[in-house]
DNA sequence: GTTCCTGCAAAGAGTTTGCATTGTG
DNA sequence: CACAATGCAAACTCTTTGCAGGAAC
């Protein structure tokens, strides 16, 4: 199963990162990394914190914000900053880099990969006489269809007209 | 002269929409859409605060924010969140939509305007069904040059080999 | 005069930091 | 047992809000 074994891989890499540079193995950091990998995808620190307390735990908000630093330097989360400053986080591990479309009716996240931007990035970059080393394109778009899966006024159409 | 040409441009949009909303025209308003048509290029809301008050003026943060939201919502200015969640403003009027190229050396933010982009957005929306409102593709690059002009490192080398 | 707008200061959100305590190596 | 990492609360940054006084119409 796939998100089992992307858990596994990310164990091992923060287990990895961790002998590495001599830093310690708490209990803290597997369950943090564990809601990751195993429930989250979009996320923001303070969800992650709330996610990990009604589980149980008893991990605090510094430490959630520690971690994440840490998943970060070894590259099992990425952060973006969306829309009006949001900042959020996802898994990386076996992943693509990827661009995000985000819908405005309900800031509902669609990921895409399209191979002509790297061109148009590459292009950009020689223009400048740059290196371009990452990028981050976010689209904002709204729903062509009638009803919107995921606004929110149409969870009810949903309801009625959308479930088979 | 173009600045000074937008600049009156801006005031014009600025005092129509101040008319149709009923609202007032204050001097506050006024200095601050100057200082943005005048001298700024990217910057975010406390920079502003701080020009206008070496330049003597006594506006408060506030009213800065408060003018900002008016300006963006009759378009004089155009509100952009780059890298760790740093918002930036930048004037808008008579200014084709374009993107950004930001260096990591120096955070130096290069415009540029890639037509082939336009495409690749198009065809992502259709991807989804949905239709693209606006987008924002960030490039954060190095400088392939020995030196960036824009290193802080670097002035010296500027100084020694750059000017000629 | 009415209402909008301002300045001030206080409140909020999100994130970071300082410090005593805990627990890993 | 040393010292990194945690929890807690306080600090911090950026932005918003509430309110009283002042200005535009």
């Amino acid at each position: 199963m796939q998100i089992g074994s992307s858990l596994t891989q990310a164990l091992a890499v923060l287990e990895k990162y961790i002998a590495q540079k001599g830093l310690r193995r708490t209990e803290e950091r597997y369950e943090i990394l564990r809601a990751i990998y195993e429930e989250l995808t979009h996320f923001d620190a303070d969800t992650l914190h709330r996610h990990l307390s009604e589980k149980g735990s008893r991990v605090s908000r510094a430490t959630v914000y520690n971690t994440l630093e840490l998943l970060l330097e070894c590259g099992l989360v990425r952060r973006y900053t969306f829309g009006e400053g949001r900042t959020l986080y996802e898994r990386s591990l076996g992943r693509r880099q990827h661009d995000h479309l985000i819908c405005i009716e309900c800031g509902h996240i669609e990921e895409f990969c399209d191979p002509q931007l790297g061109a148009v990035i590459q292009g950009v970059g020689m223009l400048f006489n740059m290196q371009p080393i990452r990028h981050e394109l976010v689209i904002y778009a709204e729903c062509t269809r009638s009803i919107c899966p995921n606004r929110k006024e149409s969870a009810t159409f949903a309801k009625n007209e959308l479930q088979p």
